[in-house]
DNA sequence: CAGCTTTTTGCAACCGGTTGCATAAATCCT
DNA sequence: AGGATTTATGCAACCGGTTGCAAAAAGCTG
């Protein structure tokens, strides 16, 4: 049924050798042979198996790309950004959904039974010793939007959530707002905790702010509205710096129902700068994360280790800027 | 480096067979021989390479996930449903992104030198003979929100678009609207040409309607809200029926920037049911697509194919309902 | 315990490729 | 032209598993 290279080497009259060098770039083979062999497999629409071939070359060009963030649209962005960028350098993206996972060990021992050349770890709520048990797997792992740290002990790549968190309070203080809050996503997840960290830190540096702190259930829009409804049975802040964009519209939501006007009575920053935060009527003041950049300097991490197995450990992070819409006061004029 | 079924039948003093047997659900392996193995892989960390068992099986479990919606949220819904499906099934999606590609020739190839068990064509925008080609280069193929046709070439499982426009028409009468309008995604996608000849057929049957048609250049916010902002520079139609929800959603932004009150003025119709049609501040009527149930299907379908690769080709179709949410006037009541 | 069945085991060939090595063919040089 | 190099080719072993087959071991019967 399948066509394999043995019929092509007796169709061109060669040697299976002469077949597969045929095949691979810069092996040693006469023009004349190749042609020869280039004929026969295309009168047979012969393609190689590249399985087969990994046996021996060790490389199946197979990358785990390793996600649980099937909720929010940011990820079918990242999605795009991953599976295209990987297919352009001739890989090829396996896909695991852990779903409520959050231990490796399943999805390790999967992605070494299908012999990956590597695996792109894509979480931002996902524990510390996740993506190293790839690496101490021998899976060479890159963690990108994984947590930052002085000392990675897998490549990481991804925004310093905590430098996020003060650029909040910064922002928030910069605008005159005095009583703010934060409204964090799930308390479990890395980035949550290090927002929640910076945000704290900074405000020690600002004595004339008030602050409240809550968490949302999860990154998404009915999470964000609920726990938006919690807060308003109470007063509410003047400033709220939301985990996530999705749950920034879902506050929104929540705020538009009570009659509150935004950015008047109270402002809302999200983070993340999804394509639908700049929808008109949504129209959200939040923080870009460059996605793009990091999924590119990712690939490229996972590029690098590919030839080079052992390579040290690196953190790259990117900076993240504020992008003005609607739902945030002016900075007041300068002058 | 990589601890082989050589390594382990060493150390637990057996041959090769034993244990590859040991790992193969019903081999005639004795309790002790099986016990030995399974101490020594243990003990070395051993799993069995999938790929290399793949060459003399026949089947690497592998399902290629073929797409080119990246743009569109309800589609990460879908790659949710379907990659916890296939994982669910022990089998391992190999995701194909194939942004603007809209030949099968690359996949085709890419697909089989992997050799994929089965591939999942998840598109509605697709040619109608994209999936098929799959079939005719040998592996067996689901066509998932596929265009029905009652002599499929391939497996098909999806909705009936022309029933879907047809159940546009009839919603829009039975509320009392007169001057329609459909407002279809990009031309050349099967669904919308197919929910257009749907909405002209009904309309054929209602003498009393006036209908206008225009087509967004994609199914996007943006696209959406352009092309209502086009529509709006002359007096408006009482009802849209747009192609897709997020179709919807940009449509509706423009109406609200203009000033038009919905349902009121103007009604939108969308299709699909996304997440976000149901977000409060959205609250979108519209035709649900039962995408789990499509999902579902496609992979017993999958399973099934699996077993028996000539199985004849059939063709699913699931009804669609309308949602009643505020972007349509309610029906009268009945009495 | 012999004789017959059934179960377990190892050998060896195979899946579809790659690659080191020795040899054959082509090319270069004087 | 003849010898020295360089390039091209095929053989055979190997990658990490599976599997048909025959032989060995175990189980059963009387």
């Amino acid at each position: 049924m399948a066509v394999t290279l043995k019929d092509v080497a007796e169709l061109a009259g060669v040697s299976r050798s002469a077949v597969s060098r045929s095949f691979t770039e810069g092996a040693s083979v006469s023009a004349r042979t190749r042609a020869k062999v280039e004929k026969a497999a295309r009168e047979l629409g012969y393609s190689p198996n590249a399985l087969a071939s990994s046996l021996t070359t060790g490389r199946t060009k197979l990358i785990g790309l390793v996600s649980n963030n099937f909720h929010n649209p940011i990820f079918l962005e990242i999605f795009d950004l991953f599976t295209r960028g990987l297919q352009e350098r001739g890989l090829r993206p396996l896909l695991v959904n852990l779903s409520d996972e959050t231990a490796p060990g399943n999805s390790v021992r999967m992605l070494r039974q299908y012999s990956v050349d590597g695996a792109i770890v894509a979480s931002s709520t996902l524990p510390t010793d996740f993506a190293p048990a790839f690496h101490e797997a021998g899976i060479p792992v890159v963690n990108a939007f994984g947590r930052y740290a002085s000392d990675p002990r897998v490549h990481t790549v991804g925004i310093d959530n905590i430098a996020c968190g003060r650029l909040a309070v910064k922002s928030f203080a910069a605008r005159g707002y005095r009583r703010i809050a934060f409204m964090g996503g799930p308390e479990a997840a890395t980035s949550t905790q290090d927002r929640h960290a910076g945000f704290m830190a900074e405000l020690a540096a600002h004595p004339g702010l008030e602050a409240s702190i809550s968490f949302a259930g999860a990154y998404s829009f009915e999470a964000g509205r609920r726990e938006m409804q919690r807060l308003l049975q109470a007063p509410p802040a003047e400033a709220y710096f939301c985990g996530d964009d999705v749950l920034s519209i879902g506050a929104l939501s929540a705020l538009r129902d009570h009659g509150v006007s935004v950015p008047e009575e109270v402002g809302v920053l999200g983070l993340n700068d999804m394509e639908m935060a700049g929808w008109a009527g949504i129209d959200l003041t939040t923080i870009h994360q460059p996605i793009r950049q990091i999924v590119t300097s990712s690939i490229e991490l996972m590029m690098a280790m590919l030839g080079e197995p052992d390579r040290y450990p690196e953190a790259r992070v990117f900076p993240c800027r504020i992008i003005e819409r609607a739902t945030l006061r002016p900075l007041p004029e300068a002058g």
